[in-house]
DNA sequence: ATTACAGTGTGGTTAGACCACAGACTCTCA
DNA sequence: TGAGAGTCTGTGGTCTAACCACACTGTAAT
């Protein structure tokens, strides 16, 4: 077994048993270096495991931002992840939307009326419609959709579905050049968070879940990416 | 930007460009260091975290099996990082039994008879029948599950469902300790296995889903993981 | 009291050395 | 001529020891 997995190993043990948790800090470097009698070289590159695997975040300096502090945000390392694997060509861009079609319907189906999250939801779609430009479209409909899958509760699918739509993000973000009509599209894309939202709000899952599948599978066909989704 | 991040994004640019493909060879982390005028240190450093996203393998010596490859393995990279999550009690083991039912069920619906996973899996209940003690049993069983993704077709979902159970692969092996009769419960869990399979090569996707769905619940419940995944 | 500055501890980075490993090569000897 | 032993080379794995930038903390000078 290599140094740096002994490391890894210690501190998930430490994290296991508590004795780290959410908010906590690690020992310096220098200090686990020495505890568990291997080089900062090896330390360093556990942290770099653990950052890369979004439950750390290390910062330099002192006081509140300083250290190797435990996070969570399985949301962005998944998605990390994900995006390299896209690069390598074998994980095809349709099977990422296909199953953002399949997660995100699960979870409009079971969105919890009340909750926060479709608050934070509302509010987006308010900003949504004085978006000028199409980044900041794109990021806000980003957050509505996670928002959105956070309604149902599942801490699983909501990190699984940030992570899909991180992967693609610049993806989505160059397809948009091959819209006809920019104008056209983020209104009637508009439109249909609207209508996803107030089926949600009405207790009417069902017909929240199909309407965000013909939603997210109507952007990407309308911008061209080839394959299409199996049918449900 | 921090060095190793540097790295790791021109790597990433070969594999988008293709320079870099599935089963290639990175150049040494001494060539890279100079080429890239940084420290061996943080070429290493990235490549580390490649290793730990599933996207390259690291291997000494000379031949076939040395050098830094270029592989694809999403899967087990990201089970770690949903397990060291777990570690942090931030994903609790119910959302991600919650989740498996949902991919598994949808892949179980979509599963195309006449794909080599399918026979891959007939033939691992065949063993499952002769398998004496639990840990074989179970290792077993997740291959099953795996194989009945993937006849889906849809990378993700597999890549995703195997995380899934790799995360909680402790966690299930410690829950058997819990069940009153393990003899009644593997001869249960294989008569389901078996209908399972034969729901799907009857092309009765539907049955296939409803059983893999009361499978999957059934076990952890019997195994008392206190929380009921919501019904649907 | 306010300000300037040295001190301290954090992660970030580097250079250079040595190790174990595994295949390829070469030399020796039967 | 063939077989075996020994050497060479290049790979990743590890370690040490230094230096840097940073951000707060305490102290001393004004």
């Amino acid at each position: 077994m290599r140094t740096h997995e002994l490391v890894l190993q210690w501190i998930e043990k430490q994290l296991s048993d508590g004795d780290l948790t959410l908010g906590g800090r690690l020992p310096g470097e220098r200090a686990m270096a020495e505890q568990l009698q291997v080089s900062r070289t090896s330390v360093r590159e556990a942290v770099r495991i653990l950052e890369a695997m979004g439950v750390v975040r290390a910062g330099v300096g002192s006081g509140k931002d300083a250290g190797t502090v435990v996070i969570a945000e399985p949301g962005s390392a998944l998605g990390s992840t994900l995006r390299l694997h896209v690069a390598t060509r074998h994980l095809p861009v349709a099977d990422i939307v296909e199953t953002r079609v399949l997660l995100e319907s699960w979870a409009a189906e079971r969105a919890q009326v009340g909750v926060p999250a479709l608050e934070e939801a509302a509010a987006l779609l308010d900003q949504m419609d004085e978006a000028s430009d199409i980044d900041t479209f794109l990021a806000l409909d980003a957050r509505f959709h996670v928002a959105l899958a956070q309604a149902a509760g599942n801490s699983v699918v909501s990190a699984m579905m940030a992570s899909l739509r991180g992967a693609i993000e610049n993806y989505a973000s160059t397809l948009t050049e091959n819209l006809p009509d920019w104008n056209a599209t983020s209104t009637r894309l508009r439109a249909e968070h609207r209508a996803i939202l107030n089926a949600v709000n009405n207790n009417d899952g069902g017909t929240a879940a199909r309407l965000v599948a013909a939603h997210i599978q109507g952007f990407y066909k309308e911008a061209g990416v080839g394959n299409n989704p199996s049918p449900k």
